[in-house]
DNA sequence: ATTAATCTTGACCGTTCGGTCAGGTTTATT
DNA sequence: AATAAACCTGACCGAACGGTCAAGATTAAT
């Protein structure tokens, strides 16, 4: 009996760890996603990122043996993110409120995390050297499925004929850019970031161009 | 006399330059932006852009005096190319193929000079440290002129209404995505990059999708 | 042929990087 | 109260970075 107390003690601690490691953990990863959308993987050193969390350097080193591997788990949690959002998708029957759905939750996505968005950016454009695999295998399943749903779509006659593959492509790269090019967006928009109104306009007007342009509108 | 013969030659050479340098420089820059696409502008290193280009890493500050000033050059080189390319858009009156022109010179880019494009990406991505004021006068001044072009048509009754800036946008994103996302791209498509046919089926429904998106065809 | 200008390069320098570690402190367990 | 486990951190390390320089080699001008 107290052995199994004990053995379960320990196993309880270990899945739900520490309240302090929770929290520093968390701290590390909430400055690393600054630091590393700010000046990218090979600008971002572990003394930047430790200024940014409050914490000595020595001390990242403790939760994160290396760089790389903090950088690991930033991408990890941006991945389940792109995924979660990639799932509403899923929610509509119809195609036109399906393919709405997921482009203003995209749109909506790359508003409220645009470093992250940033960070995925980077690592594609660097020829996703630690991620390739995910991209190979789980976001290639991913799509898959849903090439099958919209080829349906197309058979159905819901909306015409086209590559469903290049719809996507379109679709993300769209509604990246406004948070990947954030700086040129400001840049020709008087040096101010889009306000409210005026993402909500660029929202509107990315999906209504979207779905008009395959023929799922008028 | 003398004096003068002495003058000339010295300042047709100054223009002109030595063979030599001509070279030099020629091949320092394609290496830097074979490098500088490849690890971005903190992973690039010197020394590597030196061994692409087959130079001892000394040779490279005597003809570029900092790592910031050769990719400065970089960067100007790629402006030059994107500004040549944007003129494409007034060479027709007609919208649909004054459109139609601009995004397939913007795919055929994408396609021809993909590390360009990655080496401008990263540059926004990282805020545009270096290229803000290029961005916000000539890029902004040119896409001004452009707007007011769209609104004509839009007036005129063309085109339907819509915000034209927000249209560039979605040009941009969609054209460059297939340079700058290549790797993902390759990762969805097999492993392999896209074959001629498939970009010219990209580069088609791209056309056709904003085109018809914004009820310039159909 | 001589001089001047340009080009070339191995060796070197100060700085900063990611990472380590010993030894102290705090927290949890018994 | 005592012991163990987890946490903290200043000081340090080898490697790699951008950049320099003196001295020699090559090319151009007279």
């Amino acid at each position: 009996m107290k052995n199994d107390l004990s053995k379960y003690k320990k196993t309880a601690k270990s899945v739900r760890k520490n309240q302090i490691r929770i929290n520093n953990e968390r701290r590390i990863l909430a400055a690393a996603v600054k630091i590393f959308a700010g000046y990218g993987y090979q600008g971002a050193t572990m003394r930047k990122i430790a200024e940014e969390a409050g914490l000595p350097k020595a001390n990242l080193h403790y939760y994160f043996q290396t760089k790389e591997q903090l950088y690991r788990q930033v991408l990890d949690g941006i991945f389940k993110d792109w995924l979660a959002a990639a799932n509403t998708f899923d929610e509509c029957e119809e195609p036109v409120e399906a393919l709405r759905g997921y482009i203003e939750t995209k749109m909506d996505l790359s508003r409220k995390r645009p470093l992250e968005s940033r960070i995925w950016a980077e690592e594609i454009l660097r020829g996703a050297p630690l991620i390739q695999d995910q991209l190979e295998k789980t976001l290639a399943a991913w799509l898959d499925t849903r090439i099958k749903r919209i080829t349906d779509w197309i058979n159905i006659g819901t909306i015409q004929p086209m590559n469903p593959r290049i719809l996507m492509y379109m679709i993300w790269a769209v509604t990246q850019h406004f948070a990947d090019f954030e700086s040129q967006i400001r840049a020709l928009n008087q040096q101010q970031n889009l306000s409210d109104e005026q993402f909500d306009e660029a929202k509107t007007q990315v999906v209504q161009t979207i779905l008009k342009g395959i023929g799922a509108l008028d």
